[in-house]
DNA sequence: TCCATCTATAAAATTCCGGCATGGATTGGA
DNA sequence: TCCAATCCATGCCGGAATTTTATAGATGGA
């Protein structure tokens, strides 16, 4: 087994094609084309369907990216930690952050790694939590924020955010805490599907028994909060999400309270790694400097 | 990084001399040299410290060793799955095993390994509890039994067993159950330190407040049975190991009962090998019949 | 002191790999 | 229908890297 040929395998794998992959490695495309030859003949599988619009993994292909990727990385910060062993920690670390997080504490983190850390080099992924999970658990990222904790990982509760029910200042629904089973029928602009929220807030409405008339999606919550201030109906936010708006909307907790939980999730290198671990107290902080 | 490099570091790790790891690689000794040269270089750090015994390992030595060494096995076996996809489970798998359970259980769980996954080559590890559990944690071998799970991995529990006071026949205090407190000051002989269970006797013992007066220790329990049948004391024991035994002594459970549990936990890369989820169900089964 | 047992170094031989030129296949358009 | 463009595959060559062979250097024991 040849590291360089794994590489270059998941180069290719993830360009699509050799030419793409012999622009951005710096190495003409015929090398790259015996490299991976060599590599299928080395695994007895065919690794790649090859058609005029390039090379696409075959399931064989799949299964050896999933399997060798997140390894790989590993790999690399594993030596990179030896080397920079009596220094300040080195080397890339990975971190998943649902999009929500990203948009609030982002750059904030991005930034505080730098300034502590130097010689990190971050890598920040933006996924939705059961996406981040599955990274996390195959070794592709080393932590991720994430909405609920997986089972398999040891999982670290950091923040609750308390979910409000958001409307135009003097809304009659917002006198007093709010009951999900009075929303029945009620007009709703509420966040989009694929976002977390959006699952906690539909089980609760089921669980209520209850239905929402949903007017409209969004996954910003900024375009969600001009919907509302428009009066096109009420929504269902993280008090964050409406922080230094007093005056433009009325908001109300829930009863019994409706939350999300915001939780960190390491990989099982991270618990070995010095870089990683160089850096999962910053992003604690960022996540209850911004949330908390 | 080369993963040549790697894995002939790791053998002179284990061999402990160039000339030894050269005759195991068939590799001339120059060779071995310069390759650990390089990856000095590779490094910054000095992995070895050389003297006319040979080559020990430095610090820096030790973790990378700690660092790459599991996870070397783990690619291997991930490309060993891509290559036999359509055919059998093949590949290395390792699996640890608590004393106790390698002398009951070992060779039958072997055979059915064998017999069911001719492919597959079974490494089987024999260690206490803490160090399997750290194995398995850094992946240096895929499952292990042990005797009180991390919290850290997930664990499933498979067998409990019950631990019987035991003794000669017609001893009084194996009239009816027994209780923890009622032992204080009476002759004991019991597993040794090492073992497992003695850890646990001794926190029941503390618990209850008592000590007991241990007259002999022994890590086999063949040898501690003679003890009692010599009348030197009485002993803890799970119920398999005197089983058989009926009519050379009598045994009795604990009020409050006391008891061990037998867990399997598995490593992160055995949610993915497909050999070792092959062996996983043996491993169970072979527990459950030897110890269930 | 001499031998045995390590590792380190130097030079020759070999193997491996990347680059160039080119071929073959497929698709889109004139 | 044919040409051009865009893929990947193959053959050959030169250079880099690695292994082998041979030997030196160091060190502790008979």
């Amino acid at each position: 087994m040849d590291l360089k040929r794994l590489q270059t395998f998941l180069r290719v794998a993830e360009t699509g094609s050799l030419s793409a992959a012999s622009d951005r490695l710096r190495i003409a495309q015929p090398a790259l084309s015996r490299q991976i030859r060599m590599l299928e003949d080395e695994v007895g599988q065919t690794l790649f369907a090859r058609s005029r619009e390039g090379m696409a993994l075959t399931p064989a292909g799949e299964l050896l990216q999933a399997r060798v990727s997140g390894l790989l990385r590993q790999l690399e910060q594993g030596v990179e930690d030896v080397r920079s062993m009596e220094d300040a920690p080195q080397g890339k670390v990975a971190v998943g952050l649902v999009p929500s997080a990203a948009a609030v504490m982002g750059a904030d983190f991005a930034m505080a790694v730098g300034r502590a850390h130097p010689g990190i080099r971050l890598n920040l992924q933006q996924g939705y939590t059961s996406h981040l999970l599955d990274w996390v658990h195959r070794g592709e990222i080393d932590m991720a924020l994430v909405y609920r904790g997986a089972e398999q990982l040891p999982a670290e509760q950091l923040v609750r955010e308390e979910l409000l029910l958001v409307g135009p200042q003097g809304h009659p629904a917002l006198d007093g805490p709010a009951e999900m089973a009075r929303l029945e029928g009620l007009p709703m602009v509420l966040p989009s599907a694929e976002n977390g929220l959006r699952l906690i807030v539909d089980m609760a409405a089921e669980r209520a028994g209850i239905r929402f008339d949903v007017l409209a999606e969004a996954s910003a919550f900024q375009l969600l909060l001009e919907l509302v201030a428009e009066g096109m109906g009420l929504s269902i936010l993280p008090r964050t999400a409406i922080q230094g708006m007093a005056g433009r909307f009325a908001a109300t907790g829930f009863a019994p309270p409706l939350h999300r939980d915001i939780q960190l999730v390491l990989s099982r290198s991270a618990r070995q790694g010095r870089a990683v671990q160089a850096v999962v107290p910053l992003l604690r902080d960022a996540t209850l400097k911004a949330l908390g």
